[in-house]
DNA sequence: GCATTAACCACAG
DNA sequence: CTGTGGTTAATGC
């Protein structure tokens, strides 16, 4: 093995995978970026930051999925947001107290770039569009969360499993039909619900012809009750 | 009260 | 990890 991969030779300049964001950045600025960031992998299920820890870098993943989730109270999860590639990971601790107030882990091998922070914010500082651009992508993810606590406060269990399966559709796999990631515990702290609820709730999608269940496959087979189910909480 | 909903629990595959 | 059934606590007629 003499050749390093494809990815470790390449510059930032050049990068097909980095989060849309950084295509607002002159060469100059990408080297800056090139010169402060380490590309990593990933093995599914590994955790690639950790909430509570010193937030030393921001994260664009290039290839693979993670999630992103809160570890609350009595060992129960709450997934904020799947990210796919290229997306951008950042998070209020950039200018709040350098800390990660949330933990991302991989849900399949996963490769990353970590940027070093002090880097990344000095790029914000100097070039304007960049900033607009990165508070355009943290406006869009806290929108979606606004949305969610709003479904999930006011909706029932139908409800609530009928808009993450929505979510999956709409925002990470754009099929029908696609191989999920996720386990049923992952889709319960999507959700908002007890594991028990999301696997009952799935057989009873199930049961009346929404959805089709094979192994880590989910077909969408009447997306029209499904969205009637959401609406209708 | 009574019915419904969903979490909790124990446990089997 | 996934699925099932019984129990229980909260909520809404």
């Amino acid at each position: 093995m003499n050749e390093s991969p494809d990815y470790m030779n390449r510059n930032c300049l050049n990068c097909n995978c980095r989060a849309e964001m950084f295509n607002l950045l002159n060469q100059e600025e990408l080297e800056l970026v090139y010169r402060h960031k380490t590309t990593v992998m990933f093995r599914k299920g590994e955790t690639i930051k950790k909430q509570g820890t010193a937030m030393t870098h921001v994260i664009s993943v290039n290839s693979g999925l993670v999630k992103v989730y809160i570890e609350g109270i009595d060992r129960r999860n709450t997934i904020l947001r799947i990210v796919k590639p290229t997306n951008f990971i950042g998070g209020p601790g950039i200018y709040l107290d350098q800390v990660h107030h949330f933990s991302v882990s991989a849900l399949q091998d996963t490769r990353v770039c970590l940027i070093e922070m002090q880097v990344f914010k000095s790029l914000l500082d100097r070039n304007k569009k960049f900033s607009e651009e990165f508070m355009v992508d943290f406006s869009r993810n806290t929108l979606a969360i606004y949305q969610r606590l709003i479904n999930q406060t006011q909706k029932e269990v139908p409800g609530r499993m009928a808009d993450t399966i929505l979510y999956l559709l709409e925002n990470i796999y754009n099929s029908s039909k696609f191989e999920l990631h996720l386990t049923k515990q992952d889709l319960a702290d999507i959700s908002g619900m007890s594991k028990d609820s999301c696997v009952k709730i799935l057989r009873e999608f199930q049961r009346e012809g929404i959805i089709l269940q094979d192994r880590h496959e989910l077909e969408i087979t009447d997306l029209e009750k499904l969205k009637r189910i959401s609406r209708l909480g």
